[in-house]
DNA sequence: GGTCGTATAGGACCAAGGTCCAATGTTCCA
DNA sequence: TGGAACATTGGACCTTGGTCCTATACGACC
């Protein structure tokens, strides 16, 4: 159940960028892997694993924008840090709509990408464990029968057996029973708790965020 | 209960932008202010009432960046679009970070800025329709006596009347009779409800935001 | 001094939730 | 075709939750 090491992917068509930010984020103690095009990295890249991407804005093939999207229409988004010789405005505001983390015109400062990268790894670290925690969730969703689904439907949403009984078209005694596999299926030691969960399920915050 | 007629606040040092661009607002129906300065706009905006801030990034007296950062540290976060002559990379990518709406070089399109002012009161809407929410619980919450505050936070534990009753160091017949006023008080009809309501406190998401 | 709000609690009583054991019928898969 | 998984139900029994009425005690406020 440990979060696994956390990557910074960087994709930039200059071999001597990626060395050297290569160098620079493994000084500091990150991993870094590079890629010469979006192709490559994109063809690499699969798994939800936490990490950011450091993504030059213009790349062979496919525009920094471009992977962007198509990290984002995905099921893991990778949070995203642009850096460019000549960005411009509007690309940068797409790029910050986009959920960019930060934008850095070259030359930038160690210490910009440093910050920058740190926020990214915090803001994967936060969606992963959200996303471990929902897919916790969902697996045990996926044990329920049909019946216990509709069953824990009425639960929370607060009704009594006797009227869950009387929507379903059956016994209160026959909801009792898939009422308790329901809350052992689903881990859940009392009502309150069930809520919580699905709760979470149904609108999913940012996780702690400050702020 | 109706939610206020939304306003477009326009603040620019250059009286014919405020003019045209108030002119295009009211156009298209909206309600547009106009201010010349920070300093004016601020001693008027008051009330959280939903609406938009259009605003200049150069201004007399203190920087857009500023208005916004202002703004963000109240009560009311009003969604901000910034419109600039010479924007630079590091400006828009500061404005967007801190949570604008947009950000819009002159000369645009019309069109760019409705689109924007769409999106800023839309965001604004919600906003408000989450506080509204929030507000009401909150004052629901503050009718509880001290006790019942303790009991409240016992039953969306999950915990039984009975642990409630020793952890207080009372008896169950008590917690019996708080924990009705609490249902009451807060004027929730099943435990559910009650859960989702802390909830909704606890973790306020930003409402039923699409995507 | 009286009243109000709050916290406490007993008795009676009913409704609702939960569990154990047992049993039946259906569907679908190997 | 036999069994596994699922949905259903009954009976018995206990625990919890919730309500009604009643009552005491304490501090604050008029």
């Amino acid at each position: 159940m440990r979060a696994p090491e956390p990557t910074v992917y960087l994709v930039d068509d200059d071999a001597s960028v990626c060395r050297s930010l290569a160098r620079l984020l493994k000084a500091v103690g990150y991993r870094a892997q590079t890629f010469r095009s979006p192709d490559e990295f994109l063809r690499n890249y699969r798994d939800g694993s936490p990490g950011c991407l450091v993504l030059d804005l213009h790349l062979p093939g496919m525009s920094g924008l471009e992977v962007q999207e198509t990290l984002a229409g995905g099921e893991q988004s990778l949070p995203v840090i642009f850096i460019t010789g000549h960005g411009t405005v509007p690309a940068s505001v797409r790029a910050m709509k986009g959920g960019a983390v930060d934008f850095l015109s070259k030359p930038f400062l160690a210490k910009e990408l440093l910050e920058a990268v740190d926020e990214a790894l915090e803001r994967s670290r936060r969606q992963y464990a959200l996303r471990q925690e929902l897919d916790a969730l969902r697996e045990r969703l996926d044990t329920l029968t049909h019946r216990e689904c509709q069953v824990l439907e009425g639960v929370v949403a607060g009704k009594l057996n006797k009227q869950i009984a009387v929507e379903l078209g059956t016994s209160e005694k026959t909801i009792k029973v898939h009422r308790g596999r329901v809350m052992e299926k689903m881990h859940a030691d009392s009502v309150a708790e069930l809520v919580r969960a699905i709760e979470r399920l149904r609108r999913p915050t940012s996780g702690a965020k400050p702020q």
